[in-house]
DNA sequence: GCTACTTCTGAGTATCCTCTGAGCCCCTCG
DNA sequence: CGAGGGGCTCAGAGGATACTCAGAAGTAGC
């Protein structure tokens, strides 16, 4: 919810756009509404300029006129697949970036040539900040990043190298799960923020979880095992509020 | 609620307009007219556009012809749903700011996503300070601030940074709890201006609270003992009207 | 299909916050 | 000088919020 914009103004992490400095164009591929709109409003607030298409063959004419420089694509749509939508558009925008979304238990193997080309996949359900991440990287790797800073988040002497999924302080290597891991890299891209619970939920965790802001308590527990340990504390509670990650003063 | 309009053209708050100059269009929807009215009188002291809409159906039709830059907007509607609402709003107005409304015992089917496309809720019964807290830092982060001013309050040597809720006297860091947090916001936001007990109340406080004027004198008790206590005072007590915030003379 | 790990639920506990009530002080005015 | 009103502060009850543990359910890897 609040303040990415800001947060990408002042803060450490890296913005992206195009060669002339015009935003990053996405256009999204669901035939859910809701998800599809979900996805275009966080995207949008990430800065970039969104289009969203509920068919195949809308999709296909959308990209010819839109020219987007990456397609967040699901794989099953109500008329042709997703991967025929990539066929179609590929012959003309030969360089645009593809994400895709799966089911879990659709067919992996075609999945895997996909990769290949470069692109990437997520399977539903998905959380935000993992398609954001995904999207970033892909974007960052066709040669849409602003600076050259690297995919490095810091805050303090707490580093972490996205691509590597590591993750240290001080110098010392921290392991962490999937989830902690998602958690920390939403914290760290808004440092010095104050994060709502509801906020966390609604990015880290996939988006049809139905728990409790709970989980929430109990994974900043983690992290604060893990993390701040016998150190100066960088997560710090707000009560009422949520949480907020920041160097000692 | 008297006079904030001259207390923002003297004050030291940074306002909000759109880019051409105008002021920003705000748009509240709720199905009680009196709570729909005490926000839009708040509002309007603001030096916003306020209008008002009672249903969904109506709030969609008012959206299309007055095209505001932001929605307050109840999730309980009598005939469809706030979400149904933004849904179809969004599709013409895809940059609006969407503050809801939602009562305190849904928080069980909690909505997922509210909060992840960068739009914001609170509980009922809120503060009128909450809502206007939230709406300004959705407007901000949309991009209306008129200066680039950032997030930070200052009157002497006290500042606050809205959103890492920090707040320092001198450089010193200052704790406060929720409550005290907000109080001291308000004060900020109408420096040299003698509060009253009862606007202070009304807005600081929820506006379904039952309780008297007493618990003011000992929130502002606390606060002088964390921000006034070995230095130059900065709230003051105007006796038998209220209390004032400024700087040392 | 078994094992190891991760994730989530629930309960108990600790802590913190908010508000009420009472007593005191100070100022004002008779 | 005394009474009364307004304001200040203390202390404590009650409620809300957050933290942690232990174990169940789910997932992935072998």
């Amino acid at each position: 919810m609040e303040g990415q914009p800001s947060a990408r103004a002042t803060g450490t992490a890296p913005g992206l756009q195009r060669a002339d400095g015009s935003p990053v164009r996405v256009l999204v591929v669901d035939d859910e509404p809701s998800l599809a709109e979900l996805l275009a409003s966080v995207l949008r607030y990430e800065g970039w300029e969104i289009r969203t298409a509920a068919t195949g063959s809308i999709a296909v004419r959308t990209a010819r006129e839109f020219e987007p420089d990456a397609i967040v694509l699901d794989i099953m749509l109500p008329d042709f697949d997703g991967l025929e939508v990539l066929r179609r558009v590929r012959t003309m925008l030969p360089h645009v970036c593809v994400l895709f979304l799966t089911a879990r238990d659709s067919v992996q193997d075609r999945i895997n040539g996909i990769t290949a080309g470069g692109d990437d996949y997520v399977t539903k359900p998905f959380s935000l900040e993992e398609v954001l991440a995904r999207l970033r990287g892909l974007l960052r790797r066709a040669g849409m990043a602003r600076a050259s800073s690297g995919t490095e988040l810091t805050v303090g002497d707490l580093t972490m190298d996205e691509d590597a999924r590591e993750v240290r302080r001080g110098g010392e290597r921290i392991d962490l799960t999937a989830t902690e891991f998602e958690l920390l890299r939403f914290m760290m891209r808004n440092p010095r923020r104050v994060l709502s619970k509801a906020q966390i939920l609604d990015r880290v965790w996939n988006y049809d979880f139905g728990g409790q802001a709970h989980v929430v308590e109990l994974y900043i527990s983690y992290l604060r095992k893990k993390v701040d340990t016998g150190r100066e504390p960088l997560i710090h509670t707000v009560r009422g509020v949520g949480y907020v990650l920041k160097p000692p003063a």
